[in-house]
DNA sequence: ACAATATATTACGTATGCGTATAATTCGGA
DNA sequence: TCCGAATTATACGCATACGTAATATATTGT
């Protein structure tokens, strides 16, 4: 195969896609006056909106995210006041990340914007192109973790 | 619609599959002992294997990519000895991007490991879904430039 | 010719995410 | 029980990209 990187290559489509989605979500929450709610900030409050106290680890699991990289999305999450960290008493190493009441509260309007953002950009797309590239985007994934290993 | 972010939202997906590939491409990188080139520099050099001397504006604007990112970008290049600033003889505002030997001299490799790697990562992906794909993720992008503007 | 505008670049701060290394615990097996 | 391995989290440096503001130079309309 070829791809000549932009305007046709499927690795150029889809990082620009990314970033162009990521920065209409931002611009969603700045719009709804949820400013503190950023795009990075969803997958862990998703997962503690379903589930409180989780330890920053299993958020990670949950949020597709290194361990490493959860220790400043917490530290922003926590400046911002969405969430704090709490000993875990069944476990000295670890914390129990917590939602404010300003995190418990934000989940009516950023749910909101996401849903509105993700419709407005997947607008006039079949369900079923949708679904072809979800399953291509998992083949993606798959292919990419299967030559991790070496 | 109803997206629930992880494992189903085809935005998790997105963002997920674009970072996978980017850290696979570097990997092919180091392990083919090309390890100056960075997968932000394709962008860039595949411009100016095509077309030597660009000004960091029309880099810019073939990779996609904000004037302000450029600045950094050509920097980390620069500093890795692919590519040098000269003043641009009719704009004095600007400066020609002009490639090193070792900008020239890695075309070759280069383009081997995206090639290679591209062609792993979408492997045992049918060429139409390949191209449903594509027409998904130009969609999207146009869905976002349109709602920019506000 | 000149003021108003537009363009090219940089500087700076911020957000996101990774990998590596380190510290503190916890856990499992001899 | 005790030591080595695994787990949890952080610190740190780096890469990538944006937006805003500033600077220098060009261009345009009158």
């Amino acid at each position: 195969m070829n791809f000549p990187l932009p305007p046709d290559c499927p690795y150029y489509l889809i990082s620009r896609a990314t970033l162009a989605v990521t920065s209409h979500l931002k611009k969603g929450f700045i719009n709804k006056g949820v400013s503190t709610i950023k795009p990075a900030y969803l997958g862990v409050l998703l997962a503690l909106w379903d589930e409180d106290g989780l330890k920053a680890n299993e958020l990670g699991k949950r949020a597709g995210l290194e361990p490493s990289t959860m220790t400043g999305l917490l530290d922003r999450m926590e400046r911002d006041a969405l969430v704090r960290r709490e000993p875990d008493p069944h476990d000295r190493r670890a914390n129990k990340i917590v939602l404010t009441k300003a995190g418990v509260d934000a989940e009516v309007s950023s749910t909101k914007v996401l849903s509105d953002t993700l419709d407005k950009v997947f607008s006039s797309i079949s369900k079923k192109d949708i679904e072809t590239t979800k399953n291509v985007l998992h083949t993606i994934l798959l292919n990419c973790s299967k030559e991790d290993v070496k």
